[in-house]
DNA sequence: AATCTTTATCGTAATATTGCAATATACAAA
DNA sequence: TTTGTATATTGCAATATTACGATAAAGATT
């Protein structure tokens, strides 16, 4: 137990899951926002921008980039980060269904 | 340790942290699709839609509808289920707000 | 009232996540 | 080569999540 049934439940099904779960952090949030609000790649200062230990923003870093929100590259002695547009964009598109799907949906009993 | 800074962070972070994380379970995204593909406000059907046991889906209930993800209403001896738009809104719109903030940027150095 | 049906809660075990100190790695600069 | 700077990894403690059996609660049915 602990573990979820991740067999049971189909690819898409799990991959929005996964998405959603690395979004579902302050600080992963908080990452996003601010590479959104510098409007390029950061090289190096996200872990001053944020109230946490330098590993632990290491590894909130490395899980967006294991879901495919954000994209790393070397430069230098520094790694650059921004945006990975794809992953939002899967997001975005799947919410933007759902809304519609509701929108043509009439009922409304609750 | 082990737990999340919430107070580090804003109360906007939060809430869509919060939001996310609901979802960030492949139950939960079943759930929700379920709710959708019915068109309906649903009384019963969902312990038996769900490779989980009855206990597990009426926790996974519970936190789509602290959220604000889902809505329930007592009906007669059963719970009628649907879901909340104003949370699917919600996340829609913040990765709405996303994707054309990237689309306005050319920046793409990574 | 006794029973059935449906959903919620409690208690608990297994696993995952969060956070950080310490340390490692990799490159730059002196 | 040594030193400095930036990021990653390891190891660990604290807490959270997931899942379910057992049981409770609430209304329906007989």
């Amino acid at each position: 137990m602990g573990t979820t049934k991740t067999d049971f439940f189909t690819a898409e099904q799990n991959e929005l899951a996964a998405l959603a779960k690395a979004i579902g952090h302050p600080a992963r949030i908080a990452i996003l926002q601010h590479l959104l609000k510098v409007n390029a790649c950061i090289c190096g200062d996200i872990v001053s921008e944020l109230p946490l230990a330098q590993p632990t923003v290491s590894q909130h870093l490395k899980e967006l980039k294991n879901v495919g929100l954000i994209k790393g590259s070397i430069e230098g002695n520094a790694i650059c980060y921004c945006i990975d547009a794809k992953g939002v964009e899967k997001l975005h598109k799947y919410f933007g269904g759902i809304v519609d799907t509701l929108k043509k949906q009439k009922i409304n009993c609750c």
